[in-house]
DNA sequence: ATTATATTTCAATATTTCAAGAGTTATTGA
DNA sequence: TCAATAACTCTTGAAATATTGAAATATAAT
């Protein structure tokens, strides 16, 4: 990922409501979720939802597609992935302290 | 890490400046650098890097000692390590694009 | 067709953030 | 003590961003 890329995707994070998407998202996986769902997970009204998804979308950090008159959301894992590689410089340099996509004592990837 | 405490590393993250000084501190390690050295590494001028340096020091993603007239400030790891876990709802659940940590082919956490 | 639901767009206001430069404090060495 | 170096603080104006509610658009069901 790009400096430019990961900076844009940062500040989009950088917001409450933004980053409380993104991380219920995470947890919805690829089946993703409808803009009105993520709202009332989050507790934000339909326009701001509406603004902070436009947001997010733009930034790369997720993509969306139509479903009947639901807009379904999805988390993009391969840009939130770029983005802390690029925040590690490309590698946690095996620093015992980073180890966050892994579960203790496990070897997720 | 608390849903504040990661809201404030983010939004102290999301500044292109601040953005390169956590990046080359990670590259320094534990040694870090001195204020003036990071400056020189990333092109702001003095009285910039002691406003950003402050910013990320108050979200806690690096820390300070003097060494005789220089500030020494190193990455925080175990705070980026925290950050990265929070933003991923404390797991990747093994998502195949999610492996920012680890080099290609390897297991490093 | 009409009504209901889901989402987006728009405009006004309020708030936050940044860079730059001048001035300040702390430490070292002559 | 004085000068030099390193880092910090404060203020300013400009720019970017968030929130709200009302209106608009798109789709579905009756």
């Amino acid at each position: 990922m790009e400096r430019i890329e990961a900076l844009k995707a940062i500040r989009a994070l950088s917001q409450e409501t933004r980053l409380e998407i993104i991380r219920y998202l995470v947890q919805c996986g690829e089946e993703g979720a409808a803009a009105g769902q993520i709202g009332k997970a989050v507790g934000a009204s339909a326009s701001r939802m509406s603004f902070h998804l436009s947001a997010l979308e733009h930034a790369g950090l997720v993509s969306s597609e139509r479903q009947s008159r639901n807009m379904i959301y999805q988390a993009n894992f391969a840009s939130l992935g770029g983005l802390i590689s690029f925040l590690l410089n490309d590698c946690c340099g095996n620093h015992p302290d980073i180890a966050a996509c892994c579960l203790p004592g496990e070897n997720c990837c």
